[in-house]
DNA sequence: CACGCTAGGGATAA
DNA sequence: GGTATTACCCTGTTAT
DNA sequence: CAGGGTAATAC
DNA sequence: CCCTAGCGT
């Protein structure tokens, strides 16, 4: 008898039919959702290990359109539909995001494991050899890429930028040319407030395009699009 | 005198 | 009855 | 992005 | 992540 996601609908956190749902689901994440997720995890996604036992994946965007990807791509992970957050900044502004989460679970591991040496996130060595494919850089770049020059003419300058504040500048020199290495990609890293950001070369702009076009989700294409 | 280009910095979107 | 669990919001805070 | 609080089960 | 003041050509 297996267990319908449909029946777990507004169960508690302790239920014992979500418990035994747990365990019918594989414990390893599909291909796609494995390269989507460790692209998040270098994006913008929290994963989290709370309670020492399995990881799960904290959602939150701006973008409804890109957390309703999310929410299909791990749609046996995630019990409850995104909820609008909206919050008063300091200056009194409102800010609008969406929030959402999985359920913490086994096949969420071997990425915690891999992110995660004693609590703390480090980039693991080898990282691009080993793992990073176009789909992962993707998502990687449209949680955190940008342009390099964000000017509103028609630059010739395509110059793009994987924001990697949250690294420090060894992981990136070294991350840098593992990029260079396996995708053909010229990057260098650059400075901005004392932290490293990843600038892929303008030459390299094409490559970087077309290894991307067919992920890039529509709410996320102005990330690589310019004027000429 | 324009205009491309950086690095400096603000207000979110993480 | 207490303790253990844990998804869904919440808020803290800032590097993106 | 990262942690905290809690209400609802299970034993 | 994105915007822009202001140096350099
Ligand atoms: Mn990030
Ligand atoms: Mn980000
Ligand atoms: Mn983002």
């Amino acid at each position: 008898m297996k267990i319908n996601k449909t029946q777990l609908m507004g169960l508690s956190p302790n239920n014992k039919l979500l418990k035994e749902y747990k365990k019918q689901l594989n414990n390893n994440l599909s291909q796609m959702q494995f390269e989507t997720a460790m692209g998040l995890v270098l994006g913008d996604v929290y994963l989290r290990n709370r309670y020492n036992t399995n990881y799960c994946m904290q959602f939150e965007w701006k973008s409804k359109d890109y957390m309703d990807h999310m929410n299909n791509m791990f749609n046996e992970y995630i019990m409850s539909p995104p909820h609008k957050k909206v919050r008063m900044n300091k200056n009194n502004n409102e800010v609008m995001t969406w929030g959402a989460q999985t359920m913490s679970h086994e096949a969420f591991n071997f990425l915690g494991n891999l992110f995660y040496k004693n609590k703390m996130k480090t980039m693991p060595k080898n990282l691009v050899s080993d793992y990073v494919t176009a789909r992962n850089l993707a998502y990687w770049f449209m949680d955190d890429g940008s342009k390099y020059d964000n000017n509103k003419n028609n630059t010739t300058n395509f110059a793009l930028c994987l924001n990697t504040q949250g690294f420090t500048f060894e992981e990136m020199n070294h991350l840098a040319k593992e990029l260079n290495l396996k995708f053909d990609l010229k990057c260098s890293v650059i400075n901005n407030k004392n932290k490293p950001v990843i600038k892929m070369d303008s030459s390299s702009y094409l490559t970087f395009k077309m290894l991307m076009d067919k992920y890039m989700m529509p709410s996320m294409k102005y990330k690589l699009l310019f004027k000429s």
